[in-house]
RNA sequence: GGUCUGGUAGCUCAGCUGGAUAGAGCAACAGCCUUCUAAGCUGUGGGUCGCGGGUUCGAAUCCCGCCCGGAUCACCA
């Protein structure tokens, strides 16, 4: 039971013997004293003041002289808010038991747990990751580890979409102007040599659209009939009757960009444990449709095109199937959703994609539900908001989008020159672990950055402006690992004794109390998918930390007891820290 | 226009299931390294919490109206 729990149960107690009142949980507001006030944990007996008929001051007053005991040692009055001070002995068992408790906070997931599929990343396979899929990634992999440590067995995966008129253009843009470059050849990663391609036919096309206004056509027009268009669109028609000559060199090209997202996937230190293609699910969606429409879930127009109507549901009408018989992008979705439940047993499934496709995800979950999907009324998205740049959205035609691996490499290398002369005072350390370092380091300000931010927010990203390292960032709280870890390695050469009675400093006191919030962190973080919730958490107790170990010695202490204490404190507070980071993704070094 | 969403210090953000004098970081200024890692600690200055009403003992937080920004409402994905 916890403390609020022990506590709430007594003011219930007190609260009836005084002025007759049954209290509800709501009624008894507990919070953390303030810092100006002596105390730990507040009542707010406000919502008592009217039964009891009496001043607010005095309310508090009556009520705490009932509370001390065992547990509430002294108290202070002031207005409707009543201070408790807890009995030292409390704090001093409360740190035991959580030392004891390796995965303290985290609910194990056991074989009765339910499953969560979360579906992150979503790239397309026509160029290479930016700074937009960096925060969905970031976002997606934490959220998968905080419903883990919530109890939930969980699946993540990723819809790569493979296919379509995007992909198309590239390899177009390939054969007629790439004499057979590769990866190897040019010394590119596979995604970065698609996306030039991509941005080559872009170029070319435009070329072709101006040219034909210049010769005195419209703009529209120009768009649909410029030549490199309609090579595009017989590139795709030729995809899709299974052309053995494009479906090679589609192979081929996608291959290369897959090896480039795996390098980015692995730098950025995220993973998953199944993989959907848009080209194996797209015909699937086909064939839910069609059961969709024969079981008069959906209807079919003159025109062939098959809609759902969702005039009840408030929304309008949707376009399953267009008039060629060919899928739209929610086709695919409900495809993909079929597939799924096929290979999963799932009980919740999240989808993290960004907040503009609101829309796309409250049809589909209407669409699955009718179909008969058992997670479809409930599916989460997991919408999150835009990173913009100072002067707004990235663009990739006015090539402001800010590319995944060159800033992944810029802040290991802005890492590296930060830590160059700071690393000097450790002992024995070599090029490799200092790269090491800059590696856990430049990553963990990067990540620190995007999931500090509440998800549903848009966030600014300057891109003149290098990510900082002191502050509220994830070296800071890195930072202050390591040097616990450096204090606990020193400990251990030396015997710790844990004997005799000790008074705690409200430093510690403060540390203790932060601890006993992770649980509650984690389980906030997951109720409402913020890592943010997280890092909040891992700051304030990092400061905390820092604050305490500027003020006292911990291996210095005279009083043997007292050491032994603030070792203890000290290792738990580490771990606790590491697993914090752990739940945002972000590695700890032991020396930094 | 309909729907959704945001507006808090010069900048980036917390706080929003109502509680005490609205908090951090950055930037600015002033201190602290013969002592366990100074990527740290301590302090100063900086606010009509977009505006106006309402509910309440109490509103940045809840409700209504307005102003400003963003997203979305495709036979694009």
């Amino acid at each position: 039971m916890t403390l609020e729990q022990q506590l709430a149960a007594q003011v219930k107690v007190v609260v009836k013997d005084l002025y007759g009142i049954e209290a509800d949980d709501k009624q008894i507001q507990l919070q953390k004293t303030r810092p100006e006030f002596e105390g730990n944990l507040t009542l707010v007996v406000f919502p008592f003041v009217k039964a009891a008929r009496k001043a607010p001051a005095q309310v508090a007053q009556e009520i705490g002289e009932r509370l001390v005991g065992e547990l509430v040692e002294r108290f202070n009055a002031v207005q409707g808010f009543l201070n408790m001070v807890i009995a030292q002995d409390y704090w001093v068992h409360c740190l035991e038991k959580i030392a004891a408790d390796e995965r303290y906070g985290l609910t194990p997931v056991t074989p009765e747990s339910k499953l969560m599929m979360v579906e992150y990343s979503s790239p397309n396979t026509n160029k290479p990751l930016h700074l937009g899929h960096v925060r969905n990634n970031l976002l997606g992999w934490s959220i998968a580890q905080i419903q883990e440590a919530n109890g939930w067995k969980v699946v993540k995966t990723n819809i790569v979409n493979d296919r379509g008129i995007h992909i198309c253009k590239s390899m177009l843009a390939w054969l007629r102007y790439g004499n057979g470059e590769t990866p190897e050849s040019s010394g590119k990663k596979g995604d970065h040599l698609i996306g030039d391609y991509y941005v080559r036919f872009d170029k070319e096309y435009r070329k072709q659209i101006a040219e034909l206004v210049a010769g005195g056509m419209d703009e529209e027009t120009a768009k649909k009939e410029a030549p490199l268009m309609k090579e595009a669109q017989a590139m795709l028609l030729k995809w899709e009757q299974n052309d053995p000559e494009v479906r090679a060199l589609w192979k081929k090209m996608n291959d290369w960009v897959y090896a480039g997202f795996d390098e980015t996937y692995k730098m950025m230190g995220v993973s998953f444990d199944t993989i959907y293609y848009e080209s194996n699910t797209y015909l699937e969606g086909k064939k839910e449709v069609e059961r969709g429409e024969k079981e008069g879930l959906f209807y079919r127009r003159e025109d062939n095109s098959v809609w759902a109507d969702l005039t009840k549901d408030g929304l309008d009408e949707k376009l399953l199937l267009r008039s060629d018989g060919t899928s739209v992008y929610m086709t695919q979705d409900i495809g993909t959703a079929k597939l799924r439940f096929r290979d999963y047993p799932i009980d919740k499934m999240v989808y993290v994609v960004g907040n503009e496709q609101e829309y796309h995800f409250k049809v589909l979950s209407i669409l699955l539900d009718r179909l008969g999907f058992p997670f479809g009324k409930e599916l989460v998205h997991f919408s999150y908001g835009m990173v913009e740049l100072p002067n707004g959205k990235m663009k990739s035609r006015e090539g402001t989008v800010v590319d995944a691996d060159e800033l992944m490499a810029a802040m290991i290398q802005d890492a590296k020159e930060v830590s160059k002369d700071k690393v000097l005072r450790l002992n024995d350390i070599n090029e490799e672990e200092q790269n090491e370092i800059a590696r856990k380091v430049g990553l963990g300000a990067l990540k620190y950055f995007i999931l500090k931010v509440d998800p549903r927010k848009n966030m600014l990203f300057n891109p003149e402006e290098s990510i900082d390292f002191n502050g509220n960032t994830g070296p800071f709280i890195q930072y202050t690992y390591a040097r616990i870890r450096s204090v606990l390695r020193k400990a251990a050469e030396q015997e710790q004794a844990k004997t005799g009675k000790i008074s705690l400093e409200e430093k510690e006191i403060e540390l203790i109390q932060r601890i006993t919030e992770f649980p509650n962190v984690i389980k906030q973080a997951g109720e409402e998918f913020s890592p943010a919730v997280i890092c909040n958490y891992a700051y304030a107790l990092a400061q905390a930390f820092n604050s305490f170990y500027h003020d006292y010695s911990i291996l210095n202490e005279p009083d043997e007891a007292k050491r032994a204490f603030r070792v203890q404190l000290s290792a738990v507070i580490a771990r606790t820290i590491r697993q914090a980071m752990m739940l945002l993704g972000i590695e700890v070094p032991e020396r930094m």
